[in-house]
RNA sequence: GCCGAAGUGGCGGAAUAGGCAGACGCGCACGACUCAAAAUCGUGUUCCCUCCGGGAAUGAGGGUUCGAUUCCCUCCUUCGGCACCA
């Protein structure tokens, strides 16, 4: 046979692609083979792959398949290079839904949650992921949760965790306390089921997260997505001034916190919220019915009324008076409900000259107002901004927030203020160092972020370990007891009330220090403590000396690479990362943070755009599309469609194209074709192909561009098919190029890379135990190169001249080019400029 | 109001370091195969014009540059977060 006529060349198809059978056979094999089983190996260097873990709803969604599969893909990547990889999954098994079906329906939640774990591993296990499934860990078993009660009583006795009295946001839905991060929006909804909260007083068991405020905002040794950090530190909210004390007139001290000490000489009145302690001592008889009458409006209303930052602000004067301790003046106390308790010291001091919140309050109840800084007149604003008529004396039309100097400050009169915050602001600096010298006040810093409220008064979660005698107070329960078990034989309530509450026997308990009648803490905790540590578990999943197993924890720490949803940017995110901290300062984890590397999936919507939902309609379920094109189908498209970390539209039409893609592939692989006899130049181009498809797949790999793996793993293909009509197969080239295709395809589709690998191919077993080819830069590299030439930044011709030509060879095709002289009409360019080898542009 | 991200064909999206805009795929159109359809294969597919050839175009406007999707400025739109935070 001489040259190969594509005509007489029909290759036999091989009709027998069906992913429907050879999915699960691979799948069952491997398992059987313990394929992915993760085990310690110095002699190799470890990746942790982690992948957030799935609530136990009960059925695996887009929302779970779309972080994961990708995930799963370059976990197989790692380990194609050498790396040893752990790449394990589990359940998120405690929470309120499980109490839900109970409640509604009668079963119990742990019969409801494990019935659902046990359809998500047969879904989880179509996949066709690389999940070790022997570190499984399950957060509602007794051998994990031990620990998690192990966990709250290391926290406890290293002084981080507290109870307290405290406004407490409530659900009325779920009937329990949130956490503030659980409160969602300027509607202040519930995070699990939207139904706006409310305040309560209660006391409940804290975290002191706010302890490590500032290690928080501190993100040197990761690489997060830029989006989670500001996420993060807007959360945390920090914000640097002083603290200055006032005093009432019968010298009780007021604290208050302030960004702007360079203005306290413009403090002309103070305000306090409504519920300062302090109120009723300095409350003067005639005022005392306003302002009770105030307090009681103020209690009503809900946060959002109160919070609403439209709102007309409204206050009343106590009667009381308070000295200013930088000038010695007597300025009026009022109460107002603009002042949040929550925030600093719940009270301000108030400069209505510099401030819009208290200019608005100064002008409605007709107080003093005292300009302290004033602006510097410049060329392009001679008359100081904020002022009615222009001038001197005239009367303030506006705060002013910006830059000036201070005026009517005592012995800081002329001091320049810019407007920058905090130190970095010379006026602020200057008055900072002042307050401390006459022992005023200090430099002080504040925060928006609050301690994590962690008790939820729900059945199904783990128990806070922590017991109450009348006598000894509140006590843990001794690490031998544990772990403190839910009991199962409970009643529910339509209401929602905590079944453990009313359990007749299991609060009864005795005291660890006096052994006398005590009572068990019968809230549980916030499930979000039970996923703080879940990466820990997996190490050693059946561990019983301690939560993890130090060998494991040497080896396999820190989680190399994270992968999950944005939306848990400053509650898991930030409480995982709390609790590392907490561990490391108890001595029980080494390192400062848990995980290195994050990356966030976007979300796959509706085919209609919104978002799925149940009630929509919309859901696509992942099942039924398995059973139709194929779990290598659903993975490559997931990662085709859209840019993995933004997500987009499901599009039905859209998998048909990865679908055919595959079976494009099976039938190169398996036609029959006999060798043909391609000329060396085919053969060069077809390895030049495959090692730059090969160069820029593994870069993609590395940076989550999976869009782009596949569009280069089809792109390669059909310059495959091209190669094989010009008579390229039984040569070495192909053979390579099939190899290295496989190899490539293996980490995206598993299933069918490996049926062509070891059935076809006749390659030995496994493909997923095969070595990432190498890349070589000499065949990726071009003999010769097509330049486009701009005339006056226009394309008008192309030349072709060799890879390694300089750029006067260059200068002098393009400029022998007839087209080029067409356009130069015998005149000599401007300027010729050859950029980076990739173009010519011609000036004339 | 403040902070952040993003705007590219009918659609999803590509475009090392400022260098050929629209790769790859979906959809659509036409053709081949078929009695026919599906599947498959092939060709075409940003818009406009006088269709040889030329012009315009990456949310809008301006700037820097031989050259801008990419850098700078102003603005618009969408999405996300925070919000009386002293």
């Amino acid at each position: 046979m001489t040259k190969t006529k594509p005509a007489g060349n029909k290759p036999k198809r091989d009709i027998s692609f069906n992913p429907r059978e050879l999915e699960p056979r691979w799948q069952a094999k491997w398992e059987a083979d313990k394929l992915y089983r993760a085990v310690i190996d110095e002699s190799r260097p470890k990746h942790y792959a982690l992948t957030m873990l799935p609530y136990t709803s009960g059925d695996l969604h887009f929302g779970h398949w779309y972080p994961m599969a990708p995930s799963d893909a370059r976990a197989r990547f790692k380990r194609m290079n050498g790396y040893n990889v752990l790449f394990p999954i589990g359940f998120d098994a405690f929470g309120l839904p499980a109490e839900n079906a109970a409640i509604k329906r009668g079963i119990h939640p742990k019969i409801w949650t494990y019935k659902n774990i046990e359809n998500m591993r047969r879904q989880l296990r179509t996949m066709g992921t690389m999940f070790d499934w022997e570190r499984e860990a399950v957060s509602a078993d007794p051998e994990y949760y031990k620990w998690t009660e192990w966990f709250f009583i290391q926290l406890y006795k290293h002084g981080l965790a507290y109870r307290k009295m405290s406004a407490v946001d409530f659900c009325p839905n779920c009937n329990t306390t949130l956490a503030r991060e659980q409160v969602i929006g300027e509607n202040r909804v519930c995070e699990r089921c939207g139904t706006p909260v409310i305040k309560k007083d209660l006391e409940q068991w804290f975290f002191k997260t706010t302890k490590y405020a500032d290690e928080l905002l501190n993100f040197d040794e990761l690489d997060w997505p830029e989006r989670v950090k500001v996420l993060q530190t807007n959360w945390i909210g920090r914000s640097e001034g002083a603290s200055v004390i006032f005093k009432t007139e019968a010298g009780d001290p007021i604290e208050i916190f302030t960004t702007r000490p360079d203005t306290l000489w413009g403090a002309t009145f103070m305000v306090f919220a409504p519920e300062h302690p302090l109120v009723d001592k300095i409350t003067m008889p005639e005022q005392r019915e306003a302002v009770e009458a105030y307090k009681a409006q103020a209690a009503r209303q809900s946060d959002i009324e109160r919070e609403a930052a439209d709102k007309e602000k409204t206050g009343v004067f106590t009667g009381g008076y308070a000295i200013n301790p930088v000038n010695g003046e007597r300025i009026p106390i009022w109460i107002a409900d603009y002042v949040l308790m929550s925030y600093g010291t719940g009270a301000i001091m108030a400069v209505p000259a510099h401030d819009e919140r208290d200019f608005a309050f100064a002008k409605k109840y007709d107080l003093p107002i005292v300009e302290v800084i004033r602006p510097e007149p410049s060329p392009l604003h001679p008359s100081p901004s904020g002022r009615g008529d222009g001038g001197e004396g005239g009367e303030l039309k506006e705060a002013y927030i910006g830059a000036g100097v201070m005026v009517n400050s005592g012995p800081f009169n002329g001091t320049k203020v810019n407007d920058q915050k905090g130190r970095k602001n010379p006026g602020i600096s200057a008055v900072i160092d002042w307050l401390e010298q006459q022992g005023m006040g200090k430099e002080a810093v504040n925060y928006r972020y609050r301690d994590w409220l962690i008790s939820r008064q729900r059945y199904w979660g783990a128990p806070i370990p922590m017991i109450y005698c009348e006598k000894d107070g509140w006590n843990p329960v001794p690490e031998d007891q544990l772990p403190v078990l839910l009991p199962e034989d409970v009643e529910w309530r339509p209401t929602g009330e905590s079944p453990l509450k009313l359990h007749p026997t299991w609060k009864n308990t005795t005291c660890p220090v006096c052994g006398g009648l005590a009572t068990r803490e019968t809230d549980t905790m916030d499930t979000f403590m039970c996923s703080s540590w879940y990466h820990l578990r997996y190490l050693s999943p059946h561990y019983d000396k301690g939560p993890f197993d130090e060998k494991e924890y040497n080896y396999w720490m820190p989680v190399d690479t994270y992968t999950g949803g944005i939306e848990h940017a400053t509650m898991h995110l930030l409480y995982t990362r709390f609790f590392h901290k907490a561990l490391r300062d108890a001595g029980i984890v080494e390192g400062n943070e848990p995980m290195l590397q994050l990356r966030n999936q976007g979300i796959i919507l509706g085919e209609d755009g919104d978002k799925m939902s149940k009630s929509k309609g919309n859901v696509i379920a992942p099942d039924e599309l398995v059973a139709q094109y194929g779990t290598d189908a659903l993975r490559t498209y997931l990662m085709f469609a859209y840019r993995w970390q933004e997500g987009g539209p499901w599009n039905s039409q859209g998998i048909d194209g990865t679908s055919r893609w595959l079976r494009r592939v099976w039938m190169l692989f398996t036609d029959q074709t006999p060798p043909g006899s391609a000329s060396d130049e085919t053969k060069r181009t077809l390895r030049r192909r495959v090692h730059q498809t090969l160069k820029r797949v593994t870069h993609d790999f590395e940076n989550f561009e999976f869009n782009t793996i596949i569009s280069s793993l089809m792109e390669l293909l059909n310059e495959m098919y091209k190669a094989r009509e010009a008579g390229v197969v039984g040569s070495s080239e192909w053979n390579e190029a099939t190899e290295i295709y496989l190899k490539m395809l293996a980490p995206v589709a598993p299933h069918i890379a490996e049926e062509l690998w070891t059935n076809h191919l006749g390659k030995p077993y496994s493909i997923h135990q095969q070595r990432w080819p190498q890349v070589d830069e000499e065949a990726a590299k071009e003999d010769m190169i097509e330049l486009p030439v701009q005339i006056n930044g226009k394309v008008r011709d192309r030349i072709t001249v060799p890879a390694e030509a300089g750029e006067e060879e260059i200068k002098a095709a393009a400029l022998a080019s007839v087209v080029v002289q067409k356009y130069l009409e015998g005149k000599e360019p401007k300027k010729v400029i050859v950029a980076n080898k990739r173009l010519v542009s011609i000036v004339v």
